[in-house]
DNA sequence: CGGAATCCTTAAAGATACTG
DNA sequence: CAGTATCTTTAAGGATTCCG
């Protein structure tokens, strides 16, 4: 029997992982092989991408899509199910968005994705 | 230089704690005093929550209202800011509710806040 | 009642090396 | 390129105690 205090405890079993988030917002906005996201997100290591990817997949959330060759290629994407979970990413994304121009008025003291010195 | 490499990091590092959302939304619905957060989270222990309520003030979304008075008496409510995080924490509210149904269409698997055995 | 302080246990995360 | 397997390190979290 599964038991939840709040019904938000479910969307954190799914999405509540430290890079879930930051990934699936990424494939809201295109779908990407393995090498991107990595690229995409400079601080997670091999291992923390794969397990997180493996949740998302096992919650019906992403596919994986497997190209048979050599070298060998990898795609992940949103599933039917996981773009239901555009409009909440989208608006924690609008609201970090937000939140770092409020928290920095002044953009020199912050540096965003793409952003160069 | 604060760097982030995309803006959502930003709402992560103020809701990307363990309990952070489940107390937010909580605080949504009322204004809530130490002792009924613990009540509502029976799995937190006092030192996560006190842990994790200093973070949301320290960020900014949430006030500490102090009654001085024995016993002692302290009041968690969101603060103006914080409020801008409804919208964003409603919507995955609504996600996990709807995640629950298609989990668990048949209810008898599932225990929700409130009901008893 | 609310919370600070302490100690202690693990689970998360990092580093590294290896494989098809 | 993508992923697995180990090992090590670290930090998150739990249990307990004491205090205004």
């Amino acid at each position: 029997m599964k038991k939840y205090n709040i019904p938000v405890e479910a969307s954190l079993e799914v999405i509540g992982g430290k890079w879930k988030v930051v990934i699936l917002c990424h494939l809201i906005k295109s779908k990407r092989r393995t090498s991107e996201l990595k690229r995409l997100m400079p601080g997670i290591t091999q291992k923390m991408l794969t397990q997180q990817l493996r949740e998302l997949e096992a919650d019906g959330v992403i596919n994986r899509i497997i190209y048979n060759q050599v070298p060998p290629k990898v795609e992940y994407e949103l599933t039917e199910y996981g773009w239901s979970l555009k409009e909440p990413l989208d608006m924690l994304c609008a609201w970090g968005e937000q939140h770092i121009e409020k928290t920095y008025p002044d953009k020199s003291e912050v540096l965003l994705e793409g952003e160069e010195v």
